[in-house]
DNA sequence: CCTGCTTGTTAGCGCTCGCTAACCTGTCGC
DNA sequence: GCGACAGGTTAGCGAGCGCTAACAAGCAGG
């Protein structure tokens, strides 16, 4: 047999993070932050309510590392895609692929970071909204740069829209991932060559 | 004087119910479902929590009626533009322009429309999903007849991304309202284009 | 072998929530 | 006038929640 697929001998224990935090994204993306219970998210990964505590220090601070680490994961892509050389139009192409990828691999995370940002403590929200602001902002420069007839106000009005679009992966499992993928790539595409 | 502009004399009783589910409706949106207390809803109209057992079976009536309402008036009105006489194109910007004019003036009923589906009762959800279902038909069929080249699937995936580009208004007040409205309606007719 | 750390367990506290009960008040038909 | 009803009030119940306390099992180093 080869060595162990996962990187530690433990390496149960060493995500047990990573595997609560996962299965917290799942069910807060089904039921909502508040109707999910500290049991039903240590049932989902085999231990029981309370055992949660020896790894995180309170419920909300499961939700804030996940959408702490959802943030800068786009943010970190983002910048990455942005500053690659090529043409404007390119560029625009690489986030929107980057985007459509992680929304397709991770509906739920989609989901949380869309629904749940009230529910963070003051702190925590402070953080992820500044990490989505400069997000937002990276997409803001590369449509400016690919359509600049277009003012920064309507840009950023034109990338929340996009995401809108690309975020309704939730809802729309009809088609294969790969089809969808290309999909969504074209109509955001589409979308943004129309905002001109 | 005229006569009063509410069809009852006793207009501030009658329409109760309706100031409960606009009430209820910014509070869901801003803090979900289960983050909402009875209290707080009564707060919000003046009145002192159990109270609205005056007017609702329960809290769970509440939130069904309003998603209720929201289905029927969105199916209601995409029946009707989508009958009026015009080109496949002519239809399809109806529809664009009606879901972006209600997107627009109640941003609070798209967010729980959107985000508390699973608070439901399992009779309410039912009929719910199944007014969802048949306003998704009626975009399904427009796309169709615009674009003939693309497949039923296809226009189904393409009609919830639309859904939501328009219904990123909530996060979407940097532009006014009619700026906002005529960008939209451009990305989405865009999108849509892109599609075939 | 003992010590201590890690990671579980169960019991239970304190609080909040949805909802009911019981009571009060203004308005309207007769 | 007066009873009935609509629409409010406050008090309080039972359940469920997040979280802590106290304890136990497995394992490592000396």
């Amino acid at each position: 047999m080869a060595a162990n697929p996962t990187p530690l001998v433990n390496g149960e224990k060493a995500n047990r993070r990573e595997q609560i935090l996962a299965a917290a994204a799942e069910l807060f993306a089904h039921h909502g932050f508040h109707g999910v219970g500290i049991d039903d998210i240590g049932a989902a990964v085999g231990i029981s309510g309370p055992a949660l505590y020896r790894h995180f220090r309170s419920k909300d601070a499961i939700l804030g590392e996940m959408l702490n680490s959802i943030s800068r994961y786009l943010l970190d892509g983002g910048t990455t895609w942005a500053g690659r050389p090529g043409t404007p139009d390119d560029t625009l192409a690489g986030l929107v692929a980057f985007h459509v990828g992680f929304a397709l691999n991770h509906p739920a995370l989609i989901t949380v970071q869309e629904r749940n940002l009230a529910n963070l403590t003051d702190a925590d929200r402070k953080q992820v909204r500044a990490l989505q602001r400069q997000y937002v902002e990276v997409w803001v420069r590369a449509i400016c740069e690919a359509m600049p007839e277009l003012g920064e106000r309507q840009a950023r009005s034109a990338a929340h829209a996009v995401f809108g679009l690309i975020n309704s992966t939730p809802y729309n499992r009809h088609l294969g991932d790969g089809e969808l993928a290309e999909l969504l790539s074209r109509l955001a595409l589409g979308a943004l060559r129309a905002a001109g």
